[in-house]
DNA sequence: GATACGTGGCC
DNA sequence: TGGCCAAGTAT
């Protein structure tokens, strides 16, 4: 054998296959059983730039509370929000209501079973219209993420560098893709990618492709894929407000629906790249009052690098004007706050979060 | 094609 | 501990 062969990764997988809360067994896919396109779906999405680990309880979470893309149409933007919040890239959750509305309304409750009918929908690009027309409905799809690119990239030592070598990848995995359990494979190359061919130190010793792999042979497989080179993060900086009322209540504000952090919930702050270091960002507090500092945090965003001044005030009565909302501290849970403002809310008040951050 | 878009875990 | 990485999409 000189070229890999889908029969051989689908007999490994049908040995080594994870077992995840939205799937269904190969042994079940062999004999006609297919897994609910709604959860199929909901994972992808989540899975998104995401770890397996990070998804698990949120998927729980979502598919407990909206067990039909009908019920998760039919709920309140602002409760997928907070279920959300936490696990980022919000864009994804204001997508999946979009899509579910789509699928509820104007697709009978049933998901387009063909990668072109999927990609059509909000929030589902290449990847995920492959992913989910291959696994939810057994369609021949090449589906490729991030595994499967340093599989191939390995299989074939390719040394065009990433993300201009996607093409020449896709074709390979469309050539290796079988028209017998094309879900399967797709999530057996991702599954080999999750467990054996790593990032770092793969496990060639128990890899079902290691009398094919050039990398292997010729190479060494951790140098693959071939990525283009990152560039440096900025660091903004800013000031965050903290106001509490003699209600314990803290003052939030909704942001708007686009752009970073979209449609989230925050605390005031200042804009994050006018103010110049060594300011103290009071002159765009909220409103006057006697702001007391309360230390700093950092966050890393995918772009940037965000470092906060954090003040406080209170307990105050509440100042005239319309600033936002107020929400007691006891109850910040249900509310859609990124992990960021956790972290500012955390720093002027330790004991808001249970599990405070940072 | 380049850029915007989160977070947590790992070494 | 700071850089890297994780089942990408939209514009």
């Amino acid at each position: 054998m000189t070229v890999p062969q889908s029969a051989t990764l689908l007999a490994w997988y049908d040995r080594h296959h994870r077992e995840l809360p939205w799937r269904i067994s190969p042994a079940a896919a062999k004999r006609g059983a297919r897994p609910d396109p709604y959860f199929i779906w909901m994972s992808e999405v989540m899975l998104q730039q995401t770890t397996v680990a990070a998804v698990k309880a949120y998927f729980a979470k979502f598919v407990g509370r909206w067990p039909t893309v009908k019920d998760l149409a039919e709920a309140p933007s602002e409760d997928v929000m907070a279920a959300w919040a936490g696990l980022g890239y919000y864009a994804r959750a204001r997508n999946l209501k979009k899509c579910a509305e789509a699928v509820a309304f104007a697709h009978g409750g049933v998901f387009p079973d063909t990668e072109e009918g999927l990609r059509a929908l909000p929030g589902i690009g290449d990847y995920t219209s492959a992913a989910v027309a291959a696994i939810a409905f057994n369609r021949p799809s090449a589906v490729m993420d991030g595994n499967v690119e340093r599989v191939i990239s390995r299989l074939f030592a390719i040394e065009a560098p990433l993300p201009g070598s996607k093409p020449q990848m896709k074709a390979k995995v469309a050539e290796l893709t079988p028209t017998d359990r094309p879900g399967d494979f797709a999530q057996a190359m991702m599954d080999l990618g999750a467990t054996i061919c790593t990032p770092k130190r793969p496990a060639c010793a128990l890899c079902p492709f290691n009398e094919t792999c050039v990398a292997l042979a010729t190479d060494e497989p951790q140098r693959f894929p071939v990525k283009a080179p990152k560039k440096a993060k900025p660091v903004r900086l800013g000031a965050a407000f903290i106001a509490v009322d003699r209600a314990g209540r803290l003052l939030l504000r909704k942001r708007v629906e686009s752009g970073l952090l979209g449609g989230m919930t925050e605390v005031p702050t200042t804009d994050w790249s006018s103010r110049q270091d060594g300011e103290t960002g009071l002159d765009s507090a909220p409103f006057p009052a006697d702001w007391q500092t309360a230390g700093a945090i950092s966050h890393v965003f995918t772009h940037f690098e965000l470092r906060l001044s954090i003040f406080r005030v209170g307990p105050i009565d509440e100042p005239p004007g319309n600033h936002g909302f107020w929400v007691p501290v006891t109850e910040l849970d249900g509310q859609a706050l990124p992990t960021v403002m956790k972290k500012a809310i955390a720093a002027a008040i330790p004991t808001a979060f249970s599990t405070a951050k940072g």
